[in-house]
DNA sequence: AGAATAGTGTCTTTTAGACACTATAGT
DNA sequence: ACTATAGTGTCTAAAAGACACTATTCT
């Protein structure tokens, strides 16, 4: 290039004597709502095992919000993207090393973080539950499976002449068996003629560290959204799995129970048949099945 | 809270004490994809005007990516969110105030600013063509509205045992009618047994400053995406508004031809009449509609 | 009159929902 | 034999796609 700008410099020489400012920059965190989809003992032989739906939480050793858990993650360097930063984390945290990824929002109130100047550049991980007893490998750091549960509390929708205010409370609540924790956010969406406002307010946040109970209940929101119309839940399923199983992950993501025939036509599309079955279940055996990723 | 870390401390305590590390911070800007839906002209006096899609750019006074086009957008104030950022640089540099805004995805690759280390956290605005006319006011800089065409050029998905490999390149083509502006972004999307990596890369950016061709393939893509299932349209649809105008709007986003009966069974529920028709139009005149937002 | 759009009716095809029925291993 | 699940068939209802038909205004 040989334009020159209005001090008769080219793009070069502009470049070498530039000197960033010393203007306040954030700190940029990549946090990670890892789920997965993990099944309870079942004491009748007959009965097939409940999955549920848990996140992975790491128990914070010092201030602020000590001894509350957090999402696993940690500030992005300088050569490195956030999902890089995101990946590094994962493997760091818990040795789980290729992984569905996707970001998901940018969280940037400004005193989000007591300490400082701290954005949250959030992505929602999925991992399959056999992949998890392989590397619950945790360095020194306390990390558990929390059971997540979000449901909608109450809901209100007031008119107005030119759009609405929409409020909903999400109560969200993480247990582990050991401990509880429970959260309510509040989505309010505000639509005037001209404009459209959705906001996510933490109302209350027991044991859980910074925002992230708002991070969670975008993740697992998020999460419902896409599920009926993408192939990502077979994220959560192991390299063999019986329709059945499938069916569960989409009961546990959208907390409601589907019938089995629709069900199996819609989303056999997403499954190859394998001449194995499952074995010793107490009941009819059920053709194992591959995942057949959606190529579109 | 009574609680003392290992050094004996409360947590009031460490935070007078915290100082936040020398490391280096990236700076984070916010930039903004802002669609209209803008009417050309029509000679044919029978014809109805046929409506294009457009967004916003400024042309760029200095190094780097001199002359060159450019979203509008600018650094985040360590007292505001990102999307107050985008709100506040939108007022300063259009004169628009109201208008709705979604976050997008978070830009980080360490290289994408050839100054220093930048991150774009990016949105995507929709505003009502009779809006714009009022504020096209843009301050000393050179703001245009450019018609936007997002083409899939070559798709290709290659099997693997495991997965697939799926490469579309898209031809990104803007104009004002004065300058042409083209780029090709290639998305590939990689998907192992064990992983999921989607990827877009500039292959050439012609006109185009930083990774904003990307930027803004993302935006029309998460808005094609989002535009049959939501009620976003209506926010490119002025106050009052014809059932086939709307149409036409989702016609540019989807850059396909819709039919009429089927699309007016669908959407209505998006509108609510009035007793105002269209008028002169040389042809039957058409009954005007007010939005009706969905609630749910 | 005629062009161009407005607006509706209706047929077909596809998809979703509901539910009943048969099949089968393991104790 | 019985239980719990596997797997399929079929009816109904709702939604999407296709297309033809009528209505109406301005030049």
């Amino acid at each position: 290039m040989e334009i020159r700008d209005k001090n008769g410099l080219t793009e070069e020489e502009f470049l070498a004597q530039y000197s960033p400012g010393d203007y306040v920059r954030p700190s940029v965190a990549a946090d990670m709502v890892i789920f997965t989809a993990k099944a309870c003992k079942e004491d009748n032989y007959r009965k097939l095992p409940q999955k549920k739906l848990q996140i992975l939480l790491i128990k914070r050793g010092g201030h602020p919000y000590i001894n509350t858990w957090a999402l696993p993650g940690g500030f992005v360097n300088p050569d490195e993207t956030t999902e890089q930063a995101a990946k590094r984390e994962l493997l760091e945290e818990t040795g789980i090393d290729n992984i569905y990824l996707e970001q998901l929002y940018t969280f940037s109130e400004p005193d989000r973080d007591p300490r400082m100047w701290v954005m949250s550049c959030s992505y929602m991980a999925l991992v399959d539950s056999e992949k998890i007893n392989i590397s619950a490998g945790d360095d020194a750091k306390c990390a558990e499976w929390f059971n997540v549960s979000l449901k909608s509390e109450n809901s209100s929708v007031q008119e107005k002449n030119d759009g609405f205010i929409s409020v909903t409370d999400y109560i969200l609540s993480l247990d582990n068996n050991d401990e509880q924790l429970n959260a309510k956010i509040r989505l309010t969406k505000t639509r005037t003629d001209t404009g459209m406002d959705t906001k996510y307010e933490i109302i209350s946040s027991d044991g859980l560290a910074f925002d992230h109970a708002k991070i969670i209940t975008f993740a697992v929101l998020r999460l419902r959204g896409k599920v009926t119309y993408t192939d990502i839940a077979l994220n959560l399923v192991p390299e063999y799995f019986t329709l059945t199983e499938l069916q569960q992950i989409y009961e546990i993501i959208l907390d409601k129970e589907l019938l089995k025939a629709p069900f199996r036509r819609k989303y056999s599309i997403l499954a190859e048949e394998t001449e194995m079955f499952s074995k010793y279940a107490g009941h009819r055996p059920s053709k194992l099945f591959r995942k057949k990723w959606l190529t579109e």
